[in-house]
DNA sequence: TCTATTTTGTACTGTTCGATCTAAAACATA
DNA sequence: TATGTTTTAGATCGAACAGTACAAAATAGA
C-alpha cells in the first residue's frame, strides 16, 4: 500500500450525487426561502438526497449554508470582483450596477439577493448566520471602498467625493435594489433606478 | 338595560395588562427578531401576557403581527405621511431621509426596519406576510409617488424628471438605509449617505 | 352570598424541527 | 466468493413550535 499518495482509489459504495450539483441546490432554496425558512426537507428534496448523505458531505445545516453562501459569493455575485477590475472609478459602478440588475433582474433567479434574503433577522438559532451576512456584506463594501481609494490616488475620483461616502451611497442603492427584486419589480424597473443613479453621480 | 348604548361596564374578571403596552411589546419582538424568529413564548414573555390571554385579545400569531405592522406604521414609520405633506417635491425629500435616519439611527429601536426584518424570504408558512409586508412597502411608494406627480402639477418637479423614476430611486436608497441599520451601521453612517443623496438629487 | 361572565395560569395537543442511529445496499480488493 | 469500506434509505430521537382545553381566579350584579 502506498501511504504517501493521497487515494485516488475509492473504496466502498459510490457517491450517487454530485457534491457541486446539490450545493447548488441547496443555495438556491436557502436563496428563495432564507435560513430559517428553509428546512432539511425542503434541502433534501431540492438536492435530491437523503438526511444521512447530507450531514456526511456538507456537516450540519449552518456549515451548509456557509457554503452556500461561498458558493454565491463566486458564482451569482461574482460581478463584484468584475467590476472592481474596471478601470476608472466611474466604470466600476456602471459595472457593478449593470451586475447587479443582471443578477436580481434575471426571473430564471430567486427573487431578492442571496444576502438579505438569508437572514436579516432571526430566532436565538440563527444568529451566527445574520452574523455571518453582516460580515460578508461589510467584507464587500470594505472592497469597494479599496477600489475607490485606489482611484483617488489614480485621480479618477473627484476631490470632493469622499470614497468612504461614495461607498455607503452606493451600497445603499444596490441593497436597495436586492429589496425592489425582492418586491417583484422587474428588470425594467431596476434599470430605471440605476439610470437614475448613474445620472446623477458626481464623477 | 340600555340596548343602544355600547356596554361601558365591563362584567367578568378584569385585564391585567394594557392591550396597547402589550401590542407596542409584540411590535419590537417582531421589529428584531422578524416573524418567523419570533416565537410565542418570546411573544409572551415581552408582552408580559400568558398565552391564553394573547390568543383572546390578539388572535393568533399571523393576526397580531398585522397589528404590529399597522401600529408600526401609525408610530415610528408615520415620518413618511409626515413627509408627504411637506410643501415642495425637494422638502418632501429632505423630511423623508431625514425620518427614516432618525428612526434607523436611534439606537433605543432594534436595528433595520421591521418591513424589512419581519420577513423577506419564508418557508411555506410565513408566506401570507412575506406578502403583506411586500404590499406595505409598495402602498408607501404609490403615496410617495403619488406626492411627486402632484409636484409636477406643481411646478417644483423638473420636467426630465419622471416621478415613477425618482419615487423608485429614492425607495432603493431608503430600502438600502434599512440595511445599512440592520448591518449596526450608526446614524452618523446612515447621514452620510443621504448628505450624497441630497447632494446629488436632480431637484 | 350566590350566580353569571370574563380573564388568567398551566398543562397539554399534534406537528414539525434539526439531527442521529441502524441496517441494507453497492462498490473495490483479495 | 468473502471481506472491508462507504453510501443509502428510513425509522427515530428529543426539543421546540403554534395553538387549545380547562379549571381556578377575579370581578359585577342580584
Amino acid at each position: 500500500m502506498n501511504m504517501t499518495e493521497t487515494a485516488t482509489v475509492k473504496l466502498g459504495r459510490p457517491r450517487g450525487f454530485c457534491e457541486d450539483t446539490a450545493l447548488e441546490a441547496a443555495m438556491r432554496v436557502f436563496w428563495e426561502k432564507g435560513y430559517e425558512g428553509t428546512s432539511l426537507t425542503d434541502l433534501t428534496e431540492a438536492m435530491r438526497i437523503n438526511r444521512a448523505s447530507l450531514y456526511s458531505s456538507f456537516g450540519d445545516k449552518e456549515t451548509l449554508f456557509r457554503r452556500a453562501l461561498a458558493r454565491y459569493g463566486e458564482g451569482p455575485a461574482a460581478y463584484l470582483k468584475v467590476a472592481l477590475q474596471a478601470p476608472t472609478a466611474r466604470r466600476v459602478v456602471e459595472t457593478l450596477l449593470k451586475g447587479v440588475v443582471d443578477l436580481l433582474g434575471n426571473p430564471k433567479n430567486p427573487r431578492g439577493c442571496l444576502s438579505t434574503q438569508g437572514a436579516l433577522a432571526t430566532g436565538l438559532g440563527a444568529e451566527p448566520i445574520k452574523n455571518a451576512l453582516i460580515e460578508w456584506r461589510k467584507g464587500a463594501e470594505a472592497e469597494i471602498q479599496k477600489r475607490f481609494k485606489r482611484a483617488r490616488t489614480e485621480g479618477d475620483l473627484p476631490e470632493d467625493i469622499n470614497p468612504g461616502d461614495l461607498t455607503r451611497y452606493l451600497s445603499s442603492v444596490v441593497y436597495g435594489l436586492g429589496i425592489m427584486a425582492a418586491n417583484g419589480d422587474t428588470k425594467a424597473d431596476l434599470n430605471r433606478v440605476v439610470d437614475m443613479t448613474l445620472r446623477t453621480l458626481p464623477l
